[in-house]
This record gives structure tokens, C-alpha cells and sequence, in this order.
DNA sequence: ATGCCGTGGAAACCACGA
């Protein structure tokens, strides 16, 4: 089973790129965010004629987040992340695939640092692991993948010593999400290449692709009973290089059945 | 080192992203 995540940065504005990814790689299951389209505008009819059902969660102008699938039945457990009834923000989508629990988030890019939206994302991340808990607590397989916003370590950016200030790599963010990992969640792409220079985002500016002036930032976690059905994982880096791409690039991985 | 680009939405610029 292929399972994808990408940050597509407007759904309606990436769907040629979106068409020619899906029909090359094929991946199962993928969770998309930042639509940038309200509920109404998501393209649900090109989808669905590509072989996948969807369910996802519009906001006007901002964020968005989908998860959709070519196998089983797409049963959609919740649309908001659980912790603050005043957030308005479409940020989490939680369903049930084939017995497996994914989590699709957009997490708070929490710039300027220090501010109310650096507050704002670290809260974010203890709704998260309140909520990444539970469902460790379920004892269902469980992923919890999207765009996380972390640069986890030094080797995530391509010049560390730029971002020791930014919301993407201080240290409360690094230690929020490894408080994820402490609690028991893999990091899959760590799991498979500990060491290597691996990048998800690159900048519009700059010819960053060109320089591979990339961030890990993407990231898929997994809970304990699936790190043993991991069997592969990458980026599909060239679909970054292609004309009116998305600046993330689809991160996927493979697990055994 | 830097929103230098890209997108949406409202208004021929601004907010926002990382």
C-alpha cells in the first residue's frame, strides 16, 4: 500500500501537476493541504475520475485539507483537530481507511517569531499530541502525516544557521515534535534513512530547487504497529522541478499488507 | 540575508506562506 502527502498550495491551481502525479505514481491513499479553496471549489469530479474518493475540509482563501483514496471506503472520523472550539482554521483531517487510521494535518507555520501565531502553533502541537494520544490509545494502526512545519534536526535545512530564529526550526517546535516521537510515533523517512540529506520544500525564490536549498518539513508518522510494514519511502522531488509546481514536493511511503 | 514568487481575494494592492 502506497500512501502520499502533499502540500499542494492551491488545489484548483496545481490540478494538471496533481493528474500527471497520480497517474505516474499511483499511490493508494494521499492527503493533501492548503486547497486554498472553499468547501464548494474542491474539484471532486477530476478526482473522482482519476479512481478516488475523497473527503476534505475548505476554508476560504486559506489552508484546506483533503485525504483521498483508491481502496476502501474513505470513513471520515473527524474534520477539526480536537482541544479549542474557537479555532476556526481548517487544519486536520482524520479517517479511517482499510483499518488504518490517517491524520492529515496542516500544521501553523508559526512566523514571526516571537508573536501571537508562534503561541498559536505551539498550541497547535499540544492539541496534537493530546489528540495523537488518543489515538495511540485506540490500538488501531495510526498515521499522523502532512505538512508539519518542522525542521526536525540540522540536517533538515540546507543552511541550518539561517533558520535558528524561524518558527520552522526553533527549539520549542523541535521539542514539540519530539515529544511526538518520545510518545511513540516513527519517523518514517528517518526510519528507512537516518542520516541522509532529505528535502521536501524548496522556495520559489532564488533557483532554491535548482540549489537544492531544501527543508524536511513534510513528514510521516507512524504508530507502532505499522514501523514494521515499512518497507519503502522518498519524495518525488522532479514533480517539485515541473512547470506551475507546488514549492513542497509528494512525500510517500509503502507499507506491507 | 532578503518573501526576490505564487496564490487568493479584493481591488489594482494586500495578506500570507516558510
Amino acid at each position: 500500500m502506497k500512501i502520499a502527502t502533499y502540500n499542494v498550495n492551491s488545489i484548483n491551481a496545481r490540478l494538471p501537476i496533481l493528474q500527471r502525479w497520480l497517474a505516474e505514481e499511483q499511490p493508494d491513499i494521499v492527503c493533501f493541504q492548503e486547497l486554498k479553496a472553499i468547501q464548494e471549489n474542491f474539484p471532486l469530479q477530476a478526482i473522482n475520475d482519476l479512481g478516488y474518493q475523497a473527503i476534505w475540509h475548505g476554508q476560504k482563501s486559506w489552508n484546506g485539507v483533503a485525504i483521498i483514496s483508491r481502496l476502501g471506503e474513505v470513513v471520515e472520523r473527524r474534520n477539526v483537530l480536537p482541544g479549542d472550539d474557537e479555532d476556526a482554521q481548517s487544519r486536520y483531517i482524520e479517517a479511517e481507511v482499510n483499518g488504518i487510521i490517517i491524520g492529515c494535518l496542516y500544521l501553523p507555520n508559526g512566523n514571526p517569531y516571537p508573536g501571537e501565531k508562534f503561541d498559536y502553533k505551539l498550541r497547535w502541537m499540544e492539541r496534537l499530541h493530546r489528540h495523537a494520544a488518543d489515538l495511540l490509545a485506540t490500538g488501531k494502526p495510526a498515521i499522523l502525516c502532512g505538512d508539519y512545519n518542522v525542521i526536525p534536526s540540522e540536517i533538515d535545512a540546507y543552511k541550518p544557521e539561517n533558520w535558528v530564529n524561524d518558527a520552522l526550526f526553533r527549539p520549542e517546535s523541535r521539542e514539540a515534535f519530539y515529544k511526538l516521537i518520545d510518545q511513540g510515533w516513527t519517523d518514517a523517512i528517518r526510519q528507512l534513512y537516518p542520516k541522509e540529506t532529505i528535502y521536501t520544500y524548496w522556495d520559489y525564490f532564488r533557483n532554491a530547487y535548482g540549489r537544492n536549498a531544501g527543508l524536511r518539513i513534510d513528514h510521516f508518522l507512524l504508530s507502532p504497529q505499522l514501523t514494521g510494514r515499512l518497507t519503502a519511502a522518498g519524495v518525488n522531488r522532479n514533480v517539485r522541478g515541473r512547470e506551475k509546481s507546488s514549492d513542497h514536493g509528494p512525500v510517500w511511503i509503502e507499507l506491507a499488507d
